[in-house]
DNA sequence: GGAATCGTTCCATTGAATGGAACGATTCCG
DNA sequence: CGGAATCGTTCCATTCAATGGAACGATTCC
């Protein structure tokens, strides 16, 4: 194994539920040996990748600079955000940004209450298949990328997550018809989307655009065109490639 | 030297000009040969840490998820979010959030236009005490945190940056009377702001809040006791632990 | 107060990593 | 348009960065 992929597979071990970590949690999380791994998390120290805090770590600022320059965060979010503001000024909703990665979104920017009942969190990730932001993505994106979804399996977050292939393709197929898409409480009881397709002047899907909140808040009839126009005056701004 | 720092080296290259770079653009940037930069560039790949684009390579979007766990980012930004946009609203200036980094801050969040003529960027750096952020956690940080930044030489970035020891630090003890700090254009000519210290429930400096714009546009008298308020509200909320 | 677990250090051993040489592909420029 | 320059890529003999068992003192737990 690679020293690049033992540290990897530390860093990986931080999360919001475990922000600081020692040598012996560290040593059993990953199954490194302790000297490997103390040896290493001071290295990752030494290099601003973790911040020593008594005798355990947590994740440095370093690693909040580089994200910050992230072309997703530093291009997409960033021309994003103010629509979004508006976007949530006229709505009153929570207003999600979410780019795939595999068969997964991860929310960029997220505009709105975050300590409201809905899960999400800037950074965090969600199935594709069960977010409104994703079955947008995915209506306009190749074959290949909805097959590898559907071989996940389309395992189930409520009642009412699509977990056949056959009804996520008519959803998709609906979505390209109508030119936005829904979340119906499919990733969480109670809270509903609607979402739009963030295209860029080249043609190429960026992102998913939504606003979200408690199903009874959420008019699709009414929130669609807010969306749809929010979308697509973000993608009239942010370039074909992200560089 | 050793393949983490090799790894670190590489990725410090992604910056806000160079945002996409090729196999001999890092050879060169970092002094390695090429087929030992060449392997690299794929591993971190591989690990997500970059993403292949072409031939070239970028930053990839699982740093921005680690990002988005950094501390400073998950707890503290996110507390400061909805201060810093009321704030936002009744100022009309910039909001800045920055955290000290050695001798630097680093601005941790910022609310309001982010095309004005002020060059501060989520994640970027600048000079403690060339900034109305650096100067207030500067005033509430220990002697040694004070001679390090003494000890950089103080470089000027306009005319008006405070660059004599002395100067600093009868800057720093007047902040710690009226509880509040400017940035009189020391940083960038036309450019001012109010600064207050956010601290927590057990007396640590944690961020420098500030409301920044043209000096027009800057009253720190009428301001400086809303940056104040928003600073202790915030400081409130925050834990002690950034854990 | 003793057991358990923590973080830390040492160093013989190992294999991950290196980079010069060479190559085909692509871009640049006269 | 063709040759030079530069690109990215592959190979592999050689090297030294990295490993982890053993052991230790410190701290925490019961």
């Amino acid at each position: 194994m690679s020293v690049l992929a033992r540290a990897v597979s530390i860093v990986r071990l931080f999360d919001t539920e475990h922000s600081v970590l020692g040598v012996s949690d560290v040593a059993r999380g990953t199954g490194l040996a302790k000297p490997t791994v103390h040896r290493m998390l001071g290295e990752l120290a030494d290099l601003r990748i973790l911040e020593r805090v008594g005798t355990r770590y947590r994740l440095g600022l370093f690693l909040f600079e580089l994200g910050a320059l992230v072309p997703e965060n530093h291009t997409v979010a960033s021309i994003a955000r103010p629509v979004m503001n508006d976007l949530r000024e006229t709505t009153k909703g929570r207003i999600h940004l979410a780019v795939l990665d595999g068969t997964q979104v991860v929310y960029v920017e997220i505009v709105g209450d975050t300590k409201a009942a809905i899960a999400s969190r800037v950074g965090g990730r969600l199935a594709a298949h069960a977010t409104g932001v994703g079955k947008v993505i995915l209506a306009h994106s190749p074959p290949a990328v909805i097959d590898a979804v559907i071989a996940t399996g389309l395992p189930r977050y409520t009642p009412r997550t699509l977990h056949t292939p056959g009804a996520l393709l008519r959803e998709l197929a609906e979505i390209r018809t109508e030119g936005q898409g829904y979340d119906r409480e499919e990733s969480h009881l109670g809270i509903s989307c609607v979402a739009a397709p963030v295209i860029d002047p080249a043609g190429q899907i960026v992102a998913g655009l939504s606003i979200t909140g408690p199903t009874r808040m959420i008019d699709p009839h009414v929130m669609g065109l807010a969306v749809r126009t929010a979308a697509r005056t973000i993608g009239r701004q942010v370039r074909s490639s992200m560089s």
